[in-house]
Formats: C-alpha cells, structure tokens, sequence
DNA sequence: CTATTATCCTCGGGACGCGAGCTTATTGAG
DNA sequence: CTCAATAAGCTCGCGTCCCGAGGATAATAG
C-alpha cells in the first residue's frame, strides 16, 4: 500500500522522504548505478532497499532494468529514470542566443529547443539590442509548451543566464544589453535562476575535471571572467545569488575604468580588450571573436600580448586560491586557450602568487571538461536538487496518489 | 524508558538523534528559550516535545528550569545545560600568550587558564621564539587536567590559532615564528582547529554583528588580514580549511614583496608596515603597537598614512563584496579602528570599488561586537556543532547508558 | 547437476513523531 | 473568591521508517 497522502506537518512530513532523496542523489551522482550498489552506498538493509525501491517505482520516480550480469549471485537492477517521471526545463541564455534542454533524474539532457535573438552590445546578431521584451516572451511561450506537453511532470524551470543574477532577477544584464529584469513573471512553476559561469562550476564540480573536489574554484573567460566556488558540488553564492564576479576584485591597474563602475577590475587585464590595448590595436567590437583571432596569429607582438593576459590569469588565480583554498581549479571558456597560449608563464604566475607553503602541492589546474554544456549541465544539476528535495517529493507524491 | 543502548547502523542510526540535535543547536542559537519556544520553532507536537524533553534530560544533556511566567497560562520551562553535561575545551593561540575556556552547550564560556609564550617574530614577549614544543607541552598537560578533572563531560577540544590551519596542522605558522607542526597529538579527544580570523567570523555569524546573515564577511587586521566568510553561520574554509588568507589577495603594488612568498599582497597596504612606509619611518618591530600608536597622532602625515590604508581597506572590501556577495561585513581587530581613523575616505573607496548595481544598498560595513573574545566564541560554536551531531549525541547517550 | 555467491523478499519489531483528547497551572474579569 | 480563558504538558494509539534474521531466488563455476 502507497503512502496515505495524508502530508504530515513538521519534522515526520521531511524525515519520510529523506531516504528516498538519498538514494536519488545517487542516482544521479552515478547514472547507471545497481540497486545493490545504492543500498550499499547508503548503508540500507536488504529489507529497506526492497522497500524504498518499491516506493520509487510506485511513485513513477525509478524503474528497474535488468542489469548485465557481472559474475555470481543473483543479478541486479539498475535504476533508471521513471518514463513518467518528473522533468526538469533548463534554458541557457547568452548575449545572443538561447538553448532549452529537458533534464530527467539522471541528469541527462535531451534538446527542447534553441533560438536566437537581437544579441548584446556586442553580440554577433547584429550588434543590435531588442530589449529582453521579446526574448522573455520566446521563453514564456516555450515554457508553456513544455507544459502543456508533459502536464505534471514538469517540476521546475532552471535558467542559465549570462548576466549577475540576484534574488531571482537579472541585476545587472549589461552582456546581454538589457537594463535589469525580473524574471518572476515567466512561469509560476518553481523558478531557478543562476548565473551561467556559477553554473558551469557545478557541473565541473559534480561530473566534470573538478568531480570529488571537496572545493571546487572554477573560473570562465569570455568578454569578462566569470566563475563560482563549489563545496562538496554546492556552489557558494552569497546572500542574493550574486556571487562569483571574479572579473570585478581589483588585482589589475586602478587607472583602468571598467564598464561595472569601479576601477583596476581583473578582467580589464585578461579579456579581448586588454589584448587589444597590449598591440595598440582598437578595442574589438567582440573580446570573444578578437581573442581566439590573437590567439591564432604567429607574431612576436601577438604573443607577447597573450602572455601578458596568462600571466595576469595565473596571478589572479594564485591569489584566489590563497583565499578560497580549493583542491582544483577548472578552467572554462577561453581561459584554458589563453593558458595555452604561454603555459610556461601562466604557470610561474601562478606558482610565485601562492603563499610558499602552497608551492609544495599546488592544486592542479585543470581545463573544464563540459566545454559549451556546462551551464545547462549546471543548471540541471541545481534543478533536479530542488524537485529531489524532501518537500518536493512529498509533492510530487501526493499528486501521484491523486492519480 | 531509555532507548536500547544497541546501535543501529545506518540511516535509522542517525536519524534517531535528529530532532535532538535540531532542539540543542536551538538552545544554543537562543540561550534561555523556552521548551514551548523551541517546540514551536521545530514545529514538534507537544507529544513529540514532552517525550524529547524527558530523553534529553535523563541523557543529561539538558534541564528544564522554572521559566518566569509571561501572562496566562500553564507556565513553560527554560532548556538550559545539564550539569553533569558535555564540556568543549577551546584554547587560543595567539603570537605571545594562550588562553583556555570551557563551553557549556548553551555557547557560555568559563574560564579555565592562561599563560604566556615566548612569542613570534614581532611578539611582545621578548621578540624571542622558543618554538612550538614548550607551548604544545603545556597546552597538552592543560587538556590531561581538564580530562582528569571533567572525565567523559569532556567531548572535544577547539583550538584556535593565529596561523593558517591546513587538515589539522599548521602549515604556515611564522606568524607564531614557528615551522609548520602538526597539532594532532596533543589529544586523543575530537580535535578541531581553526584560524582565529575564520573562527571569529564565526562568531561574528552565530552571535554577533553578523548574526542571521546568509551570507557575513569578516575581516581581521591585526599584523596582517584574515578572515572568513559564513554562509548560514559555517565557515567556507575549504578543501583543507586553510581559506580566508585575505591578506594574501594580489590587491596591492606588485613592486611590494610579501613574506609570505608572493607580491602585491593587499595586506601591504593596510597594516602596520604599510603606515611606516607611508611615513617614512622605520619598519615597526610590533605592527599592531605601530598601529595604534600612529592612529593616536595628532598630525597631517600620520592622516595621510591612515587615509592611505584605510582606502587601500576600502578598496579591497568593495571587490571581496562583489565577489562574495554577503548581506553584511564585520570588521575586526585594527580594521575598525582604521576605518574610523578615516570614514568618509574609506567609504567613498568602498563605494567606488562596487559594481554599480550594488550601490543602491550595499552591504553594512560593522564594527564586530565579539572583540577579543570572538575566536573563543567560535571554536565554541564550532566544537559545540561537533559534540551536537547526530553520530556524536548518539556516542553520548551509549556512554550514559553504560553509567 | 550441484555448490557457491550475490541479491531479493517477507515479516516481526523497535524507534520516532503525530494528533486527539485530557489534564494542569496560571491570569484576569466578574 | 470564583470561574472562564489561556497556554502548556501528558498519555496513548497509530502510522511510517528502517533494521535484521531467515528464507527464497537466480545467476555462475566446476
């Protein structure tokens, strides 16, 4: 017999789906994972396993597939996403383009749609900013399809946005040219916003080149330097979410105004912009299109240019890992090409900006390995948290006995 | 009765002592609350209350004391320490004397000894340093007493130091004028070591300037600048627990050697070394004396100096905001009293530094209110957390039951 | 075909917390 | 002074979770 869909107040009503959370996380930690394997892991009796699993099934959360056998014994299952199990809708938004995928429990992706849109200040769309009007009436309409497609199975809507994100709005959307938006009004399903470098670092930090970390400091260069420090997968975001303006701490030269209104920003020495000022060059109408072009030429000036920024990268990162002391350090975007670029002297930066006793063991810096999935793969990560959390599964729960 | 002193494995073995631990991390974050308060709070049913209360006092962990009555009705209780309950011994190390308290599981503190060392390379004991051994002898025998005296009340001690703290050992302890040396022979009891800059963050969070941020700030100038940052009252002290070496940010002139083996370290221009420069004095034997002393002259060049550090502060507060994104910072040791030696300057530093979007309400800049008690105060909390886990209660309770 | 191995299922039992109904202690209005 | 109102605490039956022992089951190795 299923649960009484009575809810229970208090500590009971959480307790009771505390298991089943577990054994979700698992899931997902490790997708493909043996029902034996879970129950080992989390220290569960045979008898509660049979149990819980029956649950899961019952819930349309898991399914059970038989597994290839691997030697003696009885063969076990292995657990899989239920195929009416609960979804969730992530939609990366860049300077010029947007890309939905749909997320089941195992953390796998499956495309729901793409677009582009007016772009940025200095977006490859034409240079040209339509206002976030007509983009957040795109993402209104493709949230309401999802819906309307998969009724109650859609659980949450996670967005990646390309912008500083706090308290569930858009505070400042200067890279996508948009002054700041609310974002609440999309959809009245759970709602989560982050930004899309905190959110690579997630998925750096859970399943990419920072995996196991118990700190993670993961750090994305493109127009500016983004980023985020994961503990235990669990990104550090401050009060409102805002955290991770690496580009924006004043390692770099005061005389050097930034757009974000103070002076000496990092970025200002590492982006496209301060490769340009290093050849003389006029400052490129994309940092992103001008650096990978630098990073191609074969000239003295060209590489002496790019060595300027490696080194500003590796003693920015020095610092941060004085201060953070992360066991690795991932680098997304064009971060690991600008390293390339002068390996040699990135990594002397980075050596002689650590206090000494770190020099021993230097956490290794590592390029990330999700490439141009890691915001989805993050924000994936954060929403199937949220709807695997006890309150939400005692939710889905009770919808569930309501047939 | 009690319960079986038979421990179940696993999740059910935990899970047991949950709500007792969630009732005394109440106690604590509330001293002097009352059992219907906290029953509240929990949202446990007065069943669940009345049988939580009896465990925990025939576990001696709590008592409940005649509340004084409050308008109508049946009068509550007050959950105060048992007695006969568990003990945290917290010591703390700084560069030329120690100190020692206990704490009661309500985060009250008695003292329990203090001495003087030989002191660190600028100490004012002498300027003299005898090495670690004659001091880690004397801590050690101080725990042999507390032990003798307080026998299986004693659950754990919490030391805090004014050295940077790596997986229990200190890895860099110059500040001490010591070599590295590991600190986990001095007991066989639970050991938990802290920075002193963190841990008094800590107190900041749980109990003071800072309490009920999501997100606090501290920072600790004293010869250098420490620090941590506090989400929901813990300490982000990453993969080792050597985070928060603010001082050691690449925020200053690159010109500026550190002796901590890097350049530019931001903490050049903020302490005591950095006002002589300024001066053009001779490089102080004690900085924080130097510092004080300065902050008492009465003449245009020694407000320049403490303009000078107090912007360099400032400025330097402004990007860790923009990184972190806290709701408060606290200011501890000097950094108070520097701010206060130049607060317009300071202020417009720390505004310019914020990204624009934060200026509308940035972050409160406070004074911290712990003083020189706030290290103690949170290796309190943090040993306190220890002995109130769900594996530590449930160790408590087995001994208890063994009489 | 059989022993071995690994896993799964069943079932009784303990621990927790819930909630309903009742009891107790105090205040304040009549 | 009495008694309703108020606020808590206590008792007890119940549901849920997980454990653990014992037995069943499904594969492989020989």
């Amino acid at each position: 017999m299923l649960n009484s869909a009575v809810a229970k107040g208090g500590r009971a009503g959480d307790a009771r789906w505390r298991t089943a959370s577990a054994v979700l996380a698992e899931v997902r930690r490790a997708p493909g994972v043996t029902r034996a394997e879970v129950a080992h892991r989390l220290r569960l009796s045979t008898g509660s396993s049979t149990e819980i699993t029956a649950r899961l099934r019952e819930l349309r959360l898991l399914v059970e597939v038989p597994a290839v056998p691997r030697g003696r014994g009885r063969p076990t299952g292995v657990l899989r996403p239920h195929p009416s199990g609960p979804l969730v809708l992530l939609i990366e938004l860049r300077h010029d383009d947007w890309r939905a995928d749909l997320a089941t429990l195992d953390g796998e992706l499956r495309a729901f749609g793409a677009g582009r849109h007016g772009g940025g200040v200095d977006g490859q769309g034409g240079g040209r900013s339509d206002g976030p009007e007509p983009v957040l009436a795109v993402l209104g309409q493709l949230i309401a399809r999802a819906r309307e497609r998969l009724g109650g199975r859609l659980r949450a809507v996670s967005l990646a946005v390309a912008a500083t994100v706090g308290d569930g709005r858009l505070v400042d959307a200067s890279s996508l040219g948009w002054p700041p938006v609310d974002l609440g009004t999309l959809t009245d399903l759970p709602l989560l916003i982050g930004n899309d470098a905190t959110l690579a670092g997630v998925a750096e930090a859970r399943s990419g080149a920072a995996r196991g970390s118990r700190a993670g400091l993961h750090l994305l260069v493109e127009a500016g330097i983004g980023g985020s420090l994961t503990v235990d997968g669990r990104p550090v975001s401050g009060a409102t979410g805002a955290a991770g303006e690496y580009g924006h701490l004043p390692f770099g030269d005061r005389a050097l105004r930034c757009h974000c209104g103070a002076a000496g920003c990092w970025e200002l020495e590492v982006n496209g912009i301060a490769l340009a000022r290093h050849l003389g060059e006029p400052r490129p109408t994309s940092p992103r299109r001008y650096t990978v072009e630098v990073l191609r030429r074969d000239s003295a000036a060209a590489r002496a240019a790019v060595t300027a920024t490696a080194t500003a990268l590796g003693a920015g990162i020095a610092g941060l890992v004085n201060l953070h002391d992360p066991d690795v350090v991932t680098l997304g975007g064009l971060a690991g090409p600008l390293r390339a670029g002068a390996p040699a002297e990135f990594t002397s930066a980075y050596l002689a900006g650590l206090m000494a006793f770190r020099r021993a063991e230097p956490p290794p810096v590592l390029d990330a390995s999700h490439g141009e999935h890691g915001a989805r793969h993050g924000a994936a990560a954060v929403g199937l948290d949220h709807i695997t959390t006890e309150a939400a599964l005692a939710g889905w729960a009770e919808e569930q006995a309501a047939h």
